[in-house]
RNA sequence: GGCGCAUUGGUGUAGCUGGUUAACACGCCGCCCUCUCAAGGCGGAGAUCACGGGUUCGAGUCCCGUAUGCGCUGCCA
């Protein structure tokens, strides 16, 4: 079979990082079976539909690598189409036209309204057949011809069960009964949800519908068009929801930020590495292996290896330490230190350029120079941000020093003021000057004046980086050099 | 309210057709290394597998019920 998927964001707010995951879910799904990855923005609603948000999803998945086929559908450009449907089902009786006026809902409390309804239907207060499903045919159409305002609904039949099988969920039963009639085109001539996208879904050949869990009950529905339409019906795959460490609904609103995705290209994450932690939210390889390539997650992704139970997004908005998921912190520091460096470079190098600290020379006669030093800052480092942040000093002489570090390696011991202008001195003999000379002459030194050399080293890493933390300070001598080091162990008299 | 789905340590997960000391990762705690650590190495604590009944020689794994959570129930998507 050739395998057909899509991914149909409706693009109000940013790209939300459940979308996200079933983004990656479908793409990954039809690169593994040589598929197609199809793009769909549901923009019917035109109230709510913005093209910042439209934007917010071609970047989302151009960030995480997910490359889709074929041209861009647009659902708003088809709303004739699923107009006709809609009437073909009429003339074939497979639909109605119901008269009803409509009734306005107000969208804040809107759950409680539909509970409160089912409720009084239940008790037998409403009845749920509506009074317009047998209209005779002249008098529907007599009173559509006098301009009567009217939608149109599906007919469910009134006996018998729905039943399809779900790849993630299994077996999925229902009775036609608590099925009501569904309005398929809103009496302003609105096509609706759930007719749209069955009918491009069929127009687009879809043959695996995967998507939110928020999805499995109206799936009834939406087979029951393809039906009546005649359509094939797809097979679908239910995806577990990423829920809010208190169990809620992960919603902007209530959680800010850390639902959107680009708030993590913004935070300094490398894209391989949130991509991969997104992928383990909701779905795990057979072999348990946790980091994977792109290639590795192909190879062993499968519809099967999804869970049914939603999964928990951990993180603390309290603690700016965790302020998202720590797995997805770790992972992020993961891929910095280990991700072959050729992949780091352009991510630093687009992270400087943006922070004004980017050179040309470091794509030339210093390119050497900037590799060796990204590949031995990253050790310490846990995201992109940090090679401006905290790297500052190595690309810049212009850097701020970390309070708390001038406290403790350099302010705590008065001798300093004699100690670094000295050594200074004796780093300017050094022959060559490389990790290993400098050693030699700090430890000499050290024993020298009467003090400990972790005392010179540490004063000598705040007053060459700013920093209290980082690599080896004879490495961070080296790749300074001689004339930067000397000049800022000089300057750090000042601070202390 | 009705219907559906889920429920393994704090979190993400493994545990296939019933027999394991219930596994792995993150986090947490401790130790080691050391020139620092938000690095690295080593180790530890933490789960009567939501609860209650069954079936069985034996159940996290099968059945029934309960609870909790989530979803759907709309002329939203």
């Amino acid at each position: 079979m050739n395998v057909r998927v899509r991914f149909a964001p409706s693009p109000t707010g940013y790209l939300h990082i459940g979308a996200a995951r079933t983004a990656l879910y479908n793409w990954l799904f039809a690169r593994k079976h040589g598929g197609k990855f199809l793009l769909r923005i549901e923009d019917t609603d035109l109230q709510r539909s913005t093209e910042e948000s439209t934007r917010s999803i071609f970047e989302g998945l151009a960030w995480l690598g997910l490359d889709y086929d074929e041209e861009v559908v647009f659902q708003s450009a088809n709303a004739e189409k699923h107009r006709a449907a809609a009437r073909r089902l009429l003339e074939e009786g497979k639909a109605y036209r119901d008269f009803t006026p409509r009734e306005e809902r107000s969208d804040a409390n809107i759950k409680q309204e539909i509970a409160e309804r089912a409720r009084r239907a239940a008790a037998g207060a409403e009845s749920k057949i509506n009074p317009y499903r047998d209209l005779p045919r002249e008098e529907s159409d007599r009173r559509a011809a006098a301009g009567e305002p009217f939608a149109i609904r599906l007919k469910v039949p009134r006996e018998g069960r729905s039943e399809f099988y779900d790849i993630v969920y299994g077996k999925q039963e229902r009775e036609y009964a608590e099925i009501e009639d569904l309005v398929l085109v809103r009496s302003d001539g609105h096509p609706l949800y759930n007719l749209s996208v069955v009918c491009d879904d069929i127009e687009m050949g879809i043959t695996h519908v995967i998507r939110g869990q928020d999805h499995l009950t109206n799936t009834h529905k939406q087979i029951l068009i393809y039906r009546a339409l005649g359509a094939p019906v797809p097979q679908f795959a239910h995806l577990p929801l990423i829920l809010a460490p208190n169990k809620a609904k992960l919603s902007k609103r209530k959680h800010g930020e850390v639902v959107s995705l680009t708030t993590y290209r913004d935070r300094g994450f490398v894209p391989a590495a949130f991509r991969n932690f997104l992928a383990l939210l909701g779905w795990s390889p057979a072999d348990g292996k946790e980091i994977m390539t792109l290639e590795e997650m192909i190879e062993r992704f499968s519809l099967e290896g999804i869970h049914r139970s939603n999964a928990i997004f951990n993180f603390n908005e309290h603690d700016p330490r965790q302020w998202t998921d720590p797995k997805a912190l770790w992972m992020n520091a993961e891929y910095i230190h280990h991700m072959p460096l050729a992949e780091l470079l352009p991510l630093v190098r687009a992270e400087l350029e943006e922070a004004g600290l980017w050179r040309a020379e470091y794509e030339g006669e210093r390119r050497a120079w900037f590799e060796r030093t990204v590949d031995l800052i990253r050790q310490r480092f846990h995201t992109l941000k940090d090679f401006s942040g905290q790297g500052r000093a190595y690309f810049s002489d212009e850097f701020a020093f970390d309070e708390a570090a001038v406290e403790k390696n350099l302010r705590r011991e008065p001798r300093l003021k004699e100690l670094l202008p000295e050594l200074a001195r004796r780093l300017e003999t050094v022959e060559p000057f490389t990790a290993e000379t400098v050693e030699r002459a700090l430890r000499a030194f050290a024993e020298e004046a009467g003090v400990k050399a972790g005392l010179l080293i540490n004063a000598a890493r705040t007053a060459l980086t700013g920093q209290a933390v980082g690599p080896s300070m004879f490495e961070i001598f080296e790749t300074l050099g001689r004339e930067r080091s000397i000049q800022r162990l000089r300057a750090a008299v000042d601070l202390i």
